[in-house]
DNA sequence: GCCGTTTTCGGCCCGACTGTTTTCAGTCG
């Protein structure tokens, strides 16, 4: 094979494009190709390692839905940086017109009816032909429909928009509370991505069971918490809550709870890949069921964990369902047995009036105690950390002072002694070892230079031998700030090398280690703590999003040093 | 365009909801 220079074009960038050609096509009335395409494309979105990785071994036809002629498609697009029937097939169609597709209730038949008849190609078209009310004069148009798109239309921005999880689970938690209070429900579970516990949340899925679902939905949608009602059928409703959430609940039989479940969980991969498996053992599985493809028997729809048995496979917890290799892990019994809230004995990241943190060191302990935690690490920041009111090392020494008072009067409850210091921006910590060894451990993080490789900085820092915790190490804000350039390769094997741990931050705009980066993580053999860099004492419960991001990383209690009491964490991370 | 424990040909996940129909097409998840 002719070596090329590739060009830099992502795995996203293929899926999109692929997804984009399958719109087209399916706005020409192309039958079935539409489909192939997008599954290459969501394979190709769900590969763990880059497509340059699969051109140089030839492996393309390996990604599931990758065929001879859609592997051809990417050898030219990495080769060349473009893709001559990509860009045919979009001559074909007037520009801008897949733009049409992010609105709600618009579909590549719509889009092309409106094309062919109103020469809409663009919103600014879009607009005019709904204000002369030329699309409801439109055979199999009418009244509704136009004012559906007009609505879909001012849907675009905010509906795009995807939602912190801990703004979305509290909001779905207290629904599901509230319904399962009500006499004709048998049960109610979260589905979809907030069950999943996704970074992020799009919009929220409750399923009940219940004799009489009318009653159900009747309730749901006159609840408190609905702004306005989107949809309502006699099994299935959507709302707006006050809080601009969507949320979506579905009603079935207390039978068909199994199979609802595991339909309505997702992620849209995973089930796809599920219900391929089904076929493949001559079923079909929907949300009604598990049945014989031919004879059409119910064999299981109860319970979601037989449903996985009778696919040959183990019941795989939701965090998982996202089509990375869980099912391969569950086929073969290689399914890991995932940390839990339940398994964390301590905090690694916590702030008190010492720095920027509202609540003095003992409300912290005492709120941290309550929720059932053996011990909190004290991360105040560091002198150079002005905004954050950092402390000089005089503070800090009264700091651990204070720490040891309070330490000899708690019992079953211990507060270790550390900071949150800052890697300055040549790599060295911001405090002397002589300060540092005081420490029971060290957390250090970047706080500045978000724009710049930090790969070097990071290393240098990770030399210093009391360095015990990399904390946030990318730095990310979600939705404000995205992370800083990281050669985690590297990174990852540095940590493993030295023992450093990284962190898991559990504030909810920082999530960060990400889950795609724990598992990666994982790979490499690093252990990782989670902290909730709380800076007030009800913030101490967002632990439960950072073991969340632990699970989607497939992490087990040993890897995480969270599970440990602290006289072995001591053990563990001193060097 | 892909793919095979029913298949190298002939299928392709599948069902609810909505609007515009008078038996169904399009969208959504």
């Amino acid at each position: 094979m002719p070596q090329h220079r590739l060009h830099s074009i992502s795995n996203k960038d293929v899926a999109r494009i692929f997804y984009e050609m399958a719109d087209i096509l399916e706005m020409q009335d192309v039958a079935f190709k539409p489909i192939a395409y997008r599954k290459a494309a969501r394979s190709i979105e769900s590969l763990s390692s880059p497509l340059s990785e699969f051109y140089e071994n030839d492996t393309f036809e390996n990604i599931p839905g990758v065929g001879e002629h859609l592997a051809k498609k990417i050898r030219e697009l990495l080769e060349t940086g473009r893709l001559q029937s990509y860009e045919k097939l979009k001559a074909q169609m007037p520009s801008g017109v897949s733009k049409l597709m992010n609105i709600p209730s618009m579909g590549p038949k719509k889009i092309k009816r409106l094309y062919d008849e109103l020469k809409v190609r663009t919103i600014t078209d879009l607009k005019k032909a709904i204000s002369s009310h030329k699309i409801s004069a439109l055979k199999g148009f009418g009244q509704k429909s136009e004012q559906d798109i007009a609505e879909g239309l001012t849907l675009v921005k905010q509906g795009s928009e995807r939602r912190l999880l801990a703004e979305a689970y509290p909001v779905a938690e207290s629904v599901r509370l509230e319904l399962s209070n009500l006499s004709f429900v048998k049960q109610v579970s979260l589905a979809g991505s907030v069950l999943r516990m996704k970074e992020t949340i799009g919009d929220l899925d409750l399923l009940a069971t219940s004799p009489s679902p009318e009653k159900v939905i009747a309730y749901f949608v006159k609840m408190p918490h609905v702004k306005k009602i989107l949809a309502q059928g006699s099994t299935k409703a959507s709302i707006l809550t006050k809080e601009n959430l969507q949320m979506d609940l579905r009603v079935v039989p207390q039978a068909q709870f199994g199979s609802a479940l595991q339909y309505f969980t997702g992620s849209k991969e995973h089930g796809v890949a599920v219900r391929n498996i089904a076929i493949s053992r001559g079923y079909k599985l929907s949300e009604y069921g598990l049945f014989d493809r031919k004879t059409d028997k119910l064999i299981e729809s109860a319970s979601e964990k037989r449903i996985y048995e009778k696919l040959g496979m183990k019941w795989i917890p939701p965090e998982l369902r996202e089509n990375t290799g869980e099912i391969e892990a569950a086929q073969h019994g290689k399914l890991p047995s995932l940390v839990e809230l339940n398994d964390i004995l301590g905090d690694f990241h916590v702030h008190s009036t010492y720095s920027e943190g509202e609540n003095s060191i003992l409300e912290m302990a005492n709120a941290a105690k309550r929720l059932g935690r053996k011990y909190i690490v004290m991360t105040d920041h560091s002198q150079s950390s002005k905004i954050a009111n950092g402390m000089e090392v005089k503070t800090l020494l009264k700091q651990i002072n204070e720490i040891d008072k309070l330490n000899s009067k708690l019992s079953g409850f211990h507060i270790l002694k550390s900071a949150e210091v800052d890697i300055k921006a040549d790599g060295s910590l911001d405090y002397p070892d002589s300060v540092l060894l005081q420490l029971d451990l060290v957390v250090g993080s970047i706080h500045s230079g978000f724009k710049k490789d930090n790969t070097e900085r990071l290393l240098k820092a990770m030399d210093n031998k009391y360095l015990s915790v990399i904390g946030h190490p990318t730095g990310r804000m979600i939705g404000m700030r995205n992370p800083y350039q990281l050669d985690f390769e590297q990174v990852f094997d540095k940590a493993a090398d030295t023992g450093i741990a990284l962190e898991i931050n559990a504030q909810p705009l920082r999530m960060d280690l990400n889950d795609v980066l724990v598992k990666s993580g994982l790979g490499h053999k690093v252990k990782f703590t989670i902290g909730t860099d709380s800076h007030e004492a009800s913030q101490l419960a967002n632990m439960k999003y950072g073991v969340a991001m632990a699970r989607r990383g497939w992490l087990e209690s040993k890897d995480v040093l969270n599970t440990l009491p602290y006289q072995k964490v001591l053990k563990v991370l001193r060097r």
